[in-house]
DNA sequence: GACCAGGGCCGGC
DNA sequence: GCCGGCCCTGGT
């Protein structure tokens, strides 16, 4: 177990913000993670987060994938004091920060995620890991997953793909898969490239458009700069920032406003 | 039961 | 650059 103070902080928020799929609130009421093959429990009171994982293992992988190591009240502090939507938006969704999740995962998970709502993600997401990730076993004996290689993936027939209720989307998962499996595409390259390059790389990919290419920049690449725009965006821009979103004042951390607006306008409710 | 929207993209024009 | 089609499911 290894306990920590962080400021600006809430998992329970960024479990329901609509960028990571794999993050549960378990019966213990811990919430659980798989990453990088490792699995970890945390939860939190107040400013104070428990880990239950050594010092070492969370310092090596947890403090960076929550990206505890940014400073989020500089990132905040950015917020024109003129800019009424974003401050509110800031303040229902505080204590959200922009993970840093595999690239892989993110790539197939936004992959699943164009026409598709949150929750059906979710369940989609979770049958390829039990079908198709390594099964590994936690310190409770119970069983857990990992996210399924593109080697794995590119094997599958796109009918079997398919009956995860990935629609139309499996020949994009397919064919993503293969272009990894087979070196054709890069992942290790693009992690090199800067936000716009690695933008128009990811275009080349079958069935990533500009949306989806946003998406695996902010969250796979963590270029904070990417912008997402889906429907829920869309609405705000009409409806808060008629005369333009104010790129120019937000540079560098637009990403982060984005997921702000992106959860105050999706107003998930927890489960309970 | 019908209809629609949900973190869009491809292909044909 | 615009538009029809696309898988499926939960909500009205």
């Amino acid at each position: 177990m290894y306990q920590i103070h962080v400021k600006h902080f809430n998992i329970e928020q960024i479990c329901y913000s609509g960028q990571c799929f794999r993050i549960n609130k378990n019966s213990r009421g811990y919430y659980e993670v798989v990453a990088f093959g490792q699995y970890v429990e945390l939860m939190q009171e107040g400013d104070l987060v428990t880990f239950l994982c050594s010092e070492e293992q969370f310092y090596q992988y947890w403090n960076s994938y929550f990206a505890l190591d940014e400073d989020y009240d500089a990132i905040v502090s950015q917020i024109d004091p003129e800019d009424e939507y974003m401050l509110t938006a800031m303040k229902y969704g505080w204590g959200m920060r922009i993970l840093k999740q595999e690239l892989w995962e993110i790539v197939v998970s936004f992959l699943i995620s164009q026409q598709n709502n949150i929750k059906r993600i979710r369940g989609c997401i979770q049958t390829i890991c039990e079908r198709y990730g390594t099964e590994k076993t936690n310190s409770y004996g119970e069983t857990y997953y990992c996210f399924p290689t593109a080697q794995a993936l590119s094997h599958i027939s796109e009918l079997e793909l398919r009956s995860c209720n990935l629609g139309y989307r499996a020949k994009y998962i397919l064919r993503t898969s293969q272009a990894i499996a087979s070196g054709e595409f890069s992942l290790e390259h693009l992690k090199t490239l800067p936000y716009e390059e690695a933008k128009q790389e990811l275009l080349k990919l079958y069935g990533v458009g500009i949306k989806v290419a946003e998406c695996i920049c902010l969250y796979g690449l963590h270029h904070l700069d990417a912008f997402p725009v889906d429907t829920h965006i869309k609405h705000v821009l009409e409806e808060h920032y008629v005369d333009g979103f104010p790129f120019e004042k937000y540079q560098g951390v637009a990403g982060v406003f984005q997921q702000y607006a992106f959860y105050y306008d999706l107003h998930p409710e927890f489960p309970s």
